[in-house]
DNA sequence: CAGTCGTGGTT
DNA sequence: TAACCAAGACT
């Protein structure tokens, strides 16, 4: 026998993955890019806009885009603002505007092809470190580090005994997560989408359901009592009243215009002319409206 | 590294 | 009801 007796309490890190990958195994739920027909393409098209957004709105967006766009050539030949309008009310649209020119490189410098390559995935615009194991991971079976939100907190509770992370992610989660991470590739791709629906299903933020967690015995956060977050608040951005929210109400106007829209049109949904001309701006700077000649304004390349 | 960037459901 | 939260990226 490997006589592996610790003189320590702590589990051997391979003592999750059989628990967690089970438990996968029977509550994952039926999410359309996680099916085998959704692509590599599908897979990337589910990550920008599951970044930040929740899976519930994301369903109907994903399946208009991938009907639509059912190739990353398809997008790449449209006019980046078909893109924006067809984001919808998903949020943060400069992800539909980055998923666009992701698109459009993919088809330009990879013939067409979502890159297996972490490195090259990294380089495409809305691509940051999550996404790039994550696509590598869910859509290619290789073994990557995915620390999402989810897994974060998953370490943070298992592992670390903290009800939360930190704000952000730091050196020392991204060494937990590799030595966690299992050897073979087919079981790492799955023990990142199994640890990252534990913490979306089981293992919340709010109010977990530690009654249904398969690895409640071995949770380090548990073990010492659940105790509370120490610290400062871990966020606090209001809403109303700031830039971003003129931002979106500029834009829902031109998203729901075919035509060009008249300037008048777009200044009667803030009051303030300061923070209109403001957000617009920034909305032009950004890329996502664009002025016409005669004055007027629509998305970018929209007819 | 902290600020910015949407939107809507939940507590 | 205000605050929190949701598969982050970028500057």
């Amino acid at each position: 026998m490997t006589a592996t007796s610790t003189t320590t309490r702590e589990a051997e890190p391979t003592a999750l993955h059989t628990p967690v990958i089970d438990w996968f195994d029977q509550h994952a739920r039926d999410l359309p890019w996680r099916r085998p027909e959704a692509g590599a393409w599908g897979v990337m098209v589910s990550e920008f806009m599951l970044q930040q957004t929740p899976v519930n709105r994301v369903l109907p967006v994903y399946e208009e885009w991938l009907t639509r766009w059912p190739r990353p050539a398809d997008l790449a030949a449209e006019a980046a603002g078909e893109a924006v309008r067809a984001w919808g009310r998903l949020g943060y649209p400069r992800r539909a505007l980055r998923l666009h020119g992701a698109a459009a490189a993919i088809a330009e410098r990879h013939g067409g092809d979502v890159p297996k390559d972490h490195h090259q995935l990294l380089a495409l615009p809305g691509v940051g470190e999550y996404t790039a194991a994550a696509v590598a991971s869910f859509a290619y079976g290789q073994r990557h580090a995915v620390l999402d939100t989810n897994v974060r907190r998953v370490f943070a509770r298992a592992v670390s005994g903290s009800q939360y992370p930190p704000n952000a992610t730091t050196a020392a989660e991204r060494k937990l997560a590799r030595m966690l991470l299992p050897e073979d590739d087919t079981t790492a791709s799955r023990w990142a989408a199994a640890t990252m629906e534990l913490g979306a299903l089981v293992c919340t933020a709010r109010t977990p359901s530690c009654g249904g967690c398969p690895i409640v015995d071995l949770c380090a956060w548990r073990g010492a009592g659940s105790p509370a977050h120490e610290g400062p608040p871990r966020r606090g951005q209001t809403y109303a009243g700031t830039d971003r929210q003129v931002r979106g109400k500029l834009l829902a106007v031109l998203r729901e215009s075919t035509r060009p829209v008249e300037r008048a049109a777009l200044d009667a949904v803030w009051h303030d002319p300061e923070q209109r001309s403001r957000a617009l701006t920034g909305l032009l700077t950004d890329g996502l409206v664009e002025r016409l000649p005669d004055g007027r304004y629509r998305l970018p390349g929209t007819d």
